[in-house]
RNA sequence: GCCCGGGUGGUGUAGAGGCCUAUCAUUGAGCCCUGUCGAGGCUCGGACUCGGGUUCAAAUCCCGACCUGGGCGCCA
């Protein structure tokens, strides 16, 4: 059965044109406006705002009575005419036929959904549902979804063929990050920390160019604004090219998104100077970077990893996205092509001057090269069996990356806290809601 | 994991030994008001995280627990 509401429309879609009109909406009591003879019910839809009159005299005086008395936040559906008219905020308002409250808000509410009063974090996403209603956060999450759409049509344009890897995943992994422990049946299993050995797993499957958008979890026990334990990734896998040819891919990504952002309207509540990146992003060696550290006072010693104030050191200094390139083999992992002749591999970082948004390499794909470099660093080549031997039966080269979504939206919207971008972030102390 | 902060009505805050039966805003209840758009005016309601301690006296100082913000580390 269809609800009588199904054919309400949206704020936005009704117009001073529709003058006369008979019309349904429905939507939540944002604000209510008491001027003794004439009384304003702001109505917020996912759309905007519409505002439905009252004017004592004219209406049914039960129907007066009922519409003063809906608490805040209530669901509404209301029925009535359209009237232009100057005054009203969107040159339009709704003198309503009649009202009926769906659900009724209780009070008081746990968060302010008009912004006249701020709320910290923390309260924020104990009550996110209520949050989302407040438009700052609720762009925030438009502009996800737009976003995430946008990069799944770039690549789809570009043939690459999304795929799903799995989330639960054995002991082997490529190290580096702690990972939380579940347990499968009567065994002992992972949630994955990334799909990288899957997705090149995939090139010798013949798929060519792979991606995938998932989460990914890390146990590590930080407690910063920019890291989650669970996170979504951005993973992409090409065969027959080289490092570059994926380094361009990504700064062109990054140049759309932030192309598609800059037209979205709700962009307004986030303060900004926003500027669209130019390609391409300048390309520094990890060797450059440490001089430029070196010049500015940093202790850093060749070989290490880029330590917070290093980072932002460069992001400083640099002022735009860039890519760290030709990184030490120690600090990168045992898939990164080793440059020959030298101590450094074939990998990248896509820099943002807050924080490192992606990862990446050319890859080996050669078996005996993968599998000395596994146990070069310590891990149990067969532990590794089920990937290493996707290498034995012809194995192209490739090369591909991960972008952290939450950080690529983070850094995009100025926001402080990664935390802000997700829905129903899992932290170190955050398991609920 | 380390180092600093902070927990005051539903929300955001002021108060830093006695002036606190605790400030302000917003929210809530009620009243007035026929064009609001952060409406306005008046009345009322609502809080010192918990447990110990110091003191004649604790929201305020000390200790512990819990919660929380930031920086760093780890990590992406």
């Amino acid at each position: 059965m269809k609800l009588p509401i199904e054919n309400r429309k949206y704020s936005t879609e009704i117009t001073a044109d529709d003058d006369g009109e008979h019309v349904s909406i429905a939507g939540w009591v944002h604000e209510k406006r008491d001027l003794g003879g004439v009384f304003f019910l702001i109505v917020r839809d996912r759309e905007g705002f519409a505002q439905v009159t009252l004017h004592k005299r004219k209406v049914d005086k039960e129907l007066f009575e009922r519409a003063k008395k809906v608490p805040r936040e209530s669901v509404v559906a209301i029925e009535g005419i359209v009237k232009s008219e100057q005054k009203a905020p969107n040159e339009y308002e709704i003198i309503p036929e009649r009202i009926e409250v769906l659900s009724v808000a209780s009070h008081v509410l746990p968060l302010d959904t008009t912004g006249k009063v701020g709320a910290e974090l923390d309260t924020r996403l104990d009550a996110r549902f209520m949050d989302v209603r407040t438009e700052r956060t609720k762009h925030i999450f438009i502009i996800r979804s737009r976003v995430l759409k946008a990069i799944r049509d770039f690549l789809d344009e570009r043939g690459f063929i999304e795929i799903n890897t799995p989330k639960i995943v054995s002991a082997a992994t490529e190290g580096g990050t702690a990972l939380f422990p579940i347990t499968y049946f009567e065994r002992e299993a992972f949630l994955n920390q990334s799909p990288q050995l899957y997705k090149q797993m995939l090139i010798a499957s013949g798929l060519d160019k792979v991606c995938e958008i998932a989460p990914i979890f890390r146990a590590e026990e930080h407690d910063t604004t920019k890291h989650l334990n669970e996170a979504t990734s951005i993973d992409v896998e090409v065969a027959f090219v080289s490092n570059e040819t994926v380094m361009q891919l990504l700064e062109e990504l990054i140049a759309l998104v932030y192309s598609m952002v800059a037209a979205y309207p709700g962009l307004d509540s986030f303060n900004l100077d926003f500027k669209i990146p130019k390609t391409p992003f300048r390309r520094i060696t990890y060797d450059e970077a440490i001089d430029v550290l070196l010049e500015r006072g940093e202790q850093i010693e060749w070989g290490e990893d880029l330590s917070t104030s290093a980072e932002h050191i460069l992001g400083k200094t640099i002022g735009e996205h860039y890519f760290i390139t030709d990184w030490p083999r120690a600090i990168k992992p045992f898939y990164a092509q080793p440059i020959e002749g030298k101590d450094t591999c074939d990998a990248f970082d896509l820099m943002h001057p807050r924080l490192e948004l992606a990862s990446g390499s050319q890859r080996v794909h050669s078996y005996e090269l993968l599998k000395a470099n596994i146990e070069s660093k310590g891990l149990s080549a067969d532990s590794f069996e089920f990937y290493l031997n996707a290498f034995r039966y012809g194995m192209p080269p490739h090369a591909g990356w991960g972008l952290g979504v939450e950080r690529l939206l983070m850094s995009m919207l100025g926001l402080d806290n990664v935390r802000e971008v997700v829905l129903f972030p899992r932290d170190r102390r955050r398991l609920v809601p």
